[in-house]
Parts: structure tokens; sequence; C-alpha cells
DNA sequence: TGTACATCAGTGAACGCGCGTTCACTGATGTAC
DNA sequence: TGTACATCAGTGAACGCGCGTTCACTGATGTAC
């Protein structure tokens, strides 16, 4: 037996995951609520009984996608071998893989310009970005908090750069160069 | 006397200089050809006499402020003091005054991630790319082309992190972080 | 120098379209007796 | 268990609006004689 709302919170469970991909790869300006819908297996006239507005929903997506890197993230940190886990985040970070499925990748590099100009967006964004800071810290504590900020800055920099560059050399050479980096020991200051 | 057609060139400037700022500001979709027009002091039916389309018009700015910047660059890489170049590079743009003047910055975190979905931009930006890593080069060659590639990845990425994380504690020790990066010895490998 | 004409940059009304949002309705689910 | 009713998630037509684009026109500029 079913509670009542269950099947509600799990359509609006299914809008959710249906908006973070298309907003990824077409923009949040780029899809429409009735492309969305159609994405969950719906149409469009019932989007307004889950969220208030398109606005509330891209914030909501944001907020959810980073909190759940921030969330594995967080999980890889706490592994046994700290150098082990820095690869398991930043290299599959740092991958043309990565590069090309904008809509499955991260949400920094592929909204953040964007979610920088909606304010309803950010607020609740600080969060999860620092969580992130905190597992790629705890990676390599000795490097210290600015250590971690310049690991994220670089990595969110090299796949955004890599993107726009179409040309794969110039691409690959970017995602290397950042990922020797960050293996290397960096201390800033 | 003016040659026949200057004013007509003057005025397709003008419509160059108008859009920059403002897609910078409210992004690509986020601005009308209306809007872009008034700014330039013109009505907005005049556009299509100075650009085949919006889109034309989006990838011909953003190659154009991605030139202007690497220009800027390339000057003062050339100055007699690397390291005093560098830091006239990197000092402005890792100041808290680039992250709030969004639409006067840099192009590369402000309209990077919509520029990487429009095929028809993104042709002609891997050139002024390319140039403003030549110029980070030519200010620390010890690095070689690696290091200029983590710089400018870092540079970008520490910007548009700023501006997502709201928080003006978070976004200036990001900024500070990365510019201590950048102004010490980082050799990838 | 002065007049008539051709050129053409810019105007502003109009177009079709797709978007975000609303709402009266449907039909399935769960409840009361 | 069976029937009547209430609830409510989802439907799809409709709305107003703003966008990108087109086009007939205007009026200023430059040319020809």
């Amino acid at each position: 037996m079913r509670e009542p709302g269950q099947r509600k919170a799990e359509t609006r469970q299914r809008i959710l995951d249906a908006a973070g991909p298309l907003f990824r790869r077409y923009g949040i300006d780029g899809v429409g609520v009735d492309a969305i819908m159609h994405e969950a297996g719906l149409t469009h006239g019932g989007f307004y009984a889950h969220f208030a507005s398109k606005e509330a929903l891209a914030a909501e997506v944001a907020v959810a996608d980073l909190a759940r890197s921030a969330a594995k993230w967080e999980a890889i940190s706490r592994e046994p071998d700290p150098a082990a886990a820095l690869a398991r985040i930043v290299g599959p970070y740092l991958d043309p893989a990565h590069v090309a499925a904008v809509d499955r990748g991260c949400a920094l590099p592929a909204l953040g310009a964007e979610l920088a100009r909606r304010p309803e967006a950010c607020a609740s964004l600080a969060e999860p970005i620092r969580t992130m800071l905190a597992a790629l810290q705890r990676c390599r504590p000795e490097d210290g908090a600015p250590g971690a900020m310049v690991r994220l800055s670089c990595m969110v920099g090299a796949v955004l750069l890599a993107r726009l560059s179409r040309d794969p050399t110039l691409a690959a050479a970017l995602l290397e160069a950042a990922k020797k980096s960050i293996s290397a020991f960096v201390r800033p200051g």
C-alpha cells in the first residue's frame, strides 16, 4: 500500500531527473517546460502542480546535482589512500569523456555562468561547493584550503576551455596539463 | 569626405560594442535583438542589414572580445620583466572587481558554456585562446605550454566559482588561492 | 553653383512562432459506510 | 465485500507575451549634368 502523496513525490523526482541533463546540454534558457515534461513522460500542464516556476525548478536541479557530486566526492575522499582517492575524483573529471558528455557531467562548467545570473539558484550553491572543496582538501591536507580551491578552479576551468576549443588535441592537452598539475605537489604562496 | 560605406561600418561596430556587455551580463539567450539595437541607439529593424542572424552576431562578438583580450595579454607579455608582466595579467583577472563586473569582464567565464553549445561561435575561438596561452607561456617559459594551460584554466575556473558562490569571503579566498598558486612556481608532471 | 535623381542606411509595423503559465476537466485512487 | 463518494495527479486547450525575422517605406547622402 502506497502512502498518499508518494506517487506525486515520485513524479516530482522524475521531473527533476529529466531536467538536469536537458539543462546541462541545452542551457536553462534553451529548454522549455514542455520538453522537460515530455522527457519525464508527462504533459506540460502538470508541471505547476510540482514547482512554482521554471526558475524554481532550475534552482532545485542545480543544488541537487551539485549536492550529488559533492556527496560522491566526500565518500571517495574518505577512502584509505588519499592520493588514490584524489586520482579517483580528478581522473574522470579531467577526461575527454567528461568533456563530451555535457548532459551527464558536472554542473559547474556546464551551467556555472547561467546559474551565476540567477540569484534564486545561487543562494544554495555555496554549500555543496564547500563540501566539494572539503573533499578535495581531505585528499591532500598538506596544501590546505587554498590548495583545494586551486584544484577545483583548475578542474572547472580546464573542462570549460576544453569544450570551448573544439580542437581535440588542444582539449586533450588542457586536460592533461591540469591533471598533471593536480597530481603534483602544489603549495600556494 | 567620408568614404561610402564608412557610416555603415561604424554602425556595425556600434552594434558589436553594444552587444558584448549585454551578452556577458544577461547571457546570449537573455538579450533580444531589440535590446542590443536600442543600446546602440538604433531600432531593431536595421539589424539584418548588418548581420545575418543573432547567432552570427553572437559568434562575431565572442571572437572579437577574446581577440581583444588576447592582443592585450600579448602586448603585456612582451614587456621586459616577465614576472611583472604575468602579475599585470593575472592580478586584475583574479580580482573581486572582475568578478563583479561581468559585463566588462572576460568572455570565457561569462559566456564559456553558452558558447560551447554553439558550433558557429566555437569555430573561431580556438585561435584567440591559443594566443592567450602563448602570452601566459611567454611570461614564464620554464613551465612550458602545460604551465600556461594550467594557469588559464585556474583563472577561468576561479572567476566562475567566485561568481557562483555568492559568499564574498569564499569568493575572495578562491581568487587569492588561484593568484598565489600562479605566482608560485608550478611545474606539472 | 544649382537642380534632379539614384542610392541606401535606418525606421517601425507586421509576421509567425514558441515560450511560461493558467485552468476547466478527466479519470484513477483511496475512503466511508 | 460492495457501492457511492471525495480527492487529487495529470491532461490538453487556451492565454498573453516577447522573440527573431521580414519588408514596404522614409529621408538623408552623394552623384550627374
